[in-house]
DNA sequence: AAATGTAATTGAACAGTGTTTAAAAATAAA
DNA sequence: TTTATTTTTAAACACTGTTCAATTACATTT
């Protein structure tokens, strides 16, 4: 009967509840100061029990980063209402800047920390589908804007990899404090700063 | 008499071992899975020795760290030879990448661990010598550049910040394995390539 | 309704972690 | 030789991720 099918969505309940808790945690401590325990501790089950619901931490943590992607995306989709290709491109650059600024810690899990990739190098599946999404994203902007006459005698790929680099460069530095401590009176600004000459290069690589 | 300084020379000797010991260790498993106990093992002393000579591990890892700035800097050094300022920058921005390609364990701690930057907070030394020292000879040599009449508009600190966050994103993406999943068959090749396309662009911000 | 089989849950254990501390050993000064 | 100081140690504390045998809960069959 239906009963196979009712276990399956409680499982699937529990699973949710589990990601919840970890995700909970995970914004308030990080990854590394969320165990186990504390997940199950917060959904009152045992610390056993987790493992039937997922392989190892990793696989939490997995699923976590892909929910992060999700709304990465999300955010991403308004710049389909920009006609031109170039201010696509740009505001491609703020929403990732700004993403990673808002949300430090799921940034730092899904562009800094290996736990992920471990999980996905475990897998054997040998794709991140969540990465290659994004970056195939930027790709197409990019070969949107050559079209229109930019970035002449540049290679798609690489410009597409170089302007990446360039954004998560710097979420990158100021997210594990390498900002504070260098340019600590520019700290709330320099991101935003540097973003701003960025578009200011790039605006100039036409013809 | 000279018994103090003795003494001074031989706790010196200590803190050099475990420095050593831990380096060796970081450089075959990284920082989180070199344990003090593994330390400890190595110099053949016990566990709770090694707080005799550092406060915590990070404290061990922050000297580590210093270290790296050390080799780095060292490596910088040879782009006096070069005359023109606009190679003197091309030629800090190869070294820095071949530098975190050769080193990723070493680069990792210098740019990307939170634990030297946590010992600096805690020390409330609030500012980070190594860090700033590089900053600055960065920002040197792209003022000379901007002398002889390129980045006209730019300023200063910011364009620093913005070159120094290009390299740190594309060693950094390479290092942490975000592209040998989204750029598999370009793996080796790509951090260079992306390296040529920036000072493609950069030769062409002249006037 | 009782017995059986299966899936979910648990608590205890394992082998590790960074760190603290009281006691012991080694060394220097009196 | 005694006292004082420094160095070293073992043991303990409170954690960590993970495994596993035993228990509980529940569905199916007799």
């Amino acid at each position: 009967m239906g009963v196979a099918e009712r276990k399956e969505r409680e499982k699937e309940v529990l699973r949710e509840q589990i990601l919840t808790a970890a995700k909970t945690l995970f914004l308030e401590k990080g990854v590394e100061k969320t165990s186990i325990r504390n997940i199950a501790d917060l959904i009152e089950y045992s610390p056993g029990s987790i493992y039937h619901y997922f392989k190892d931490k990793d696989e939490i943590f997995y699923a976590l980063h892909q929910g992060g992607f999700q709304q990465l995306m999300t955010k991403m989709l308004v710049i389909n209402d920009l006609p031109h290709p170039m201010e696509r491109l740009k505001a491609m650059g703020s929403i990732y800047v700004q993403f990673g600024l808002d949300n430090p810690d799921m940034y730092d899990l899904m562009f800094i920390k290996e736990a992920p990739l471990d999980h996905v190098a475990r897998t054997k599946a040998l794709q991140w589908n969540e990465g290659e999404a994004t970056f195939k994203f930027l790709r197409s902007t990019l070969r949107e804007c050559m079209e229109q006459g930019y970035f002449q005698g540049h290679e798609e790929e690489t410009l597409s990899f170089l302007i990446w680099s360039t954004v998560h460069g710097m979420v990158s530095l100021q997210i594990r404090r390498r900002c504070e401590v260098v340019l600590a009176d520019r700290q709330d600004t320099i991101v935003k700063d540097g973003l701003n000459e960025f578009f200011n290069i790039l605006d100039r690589q036409f013809s």
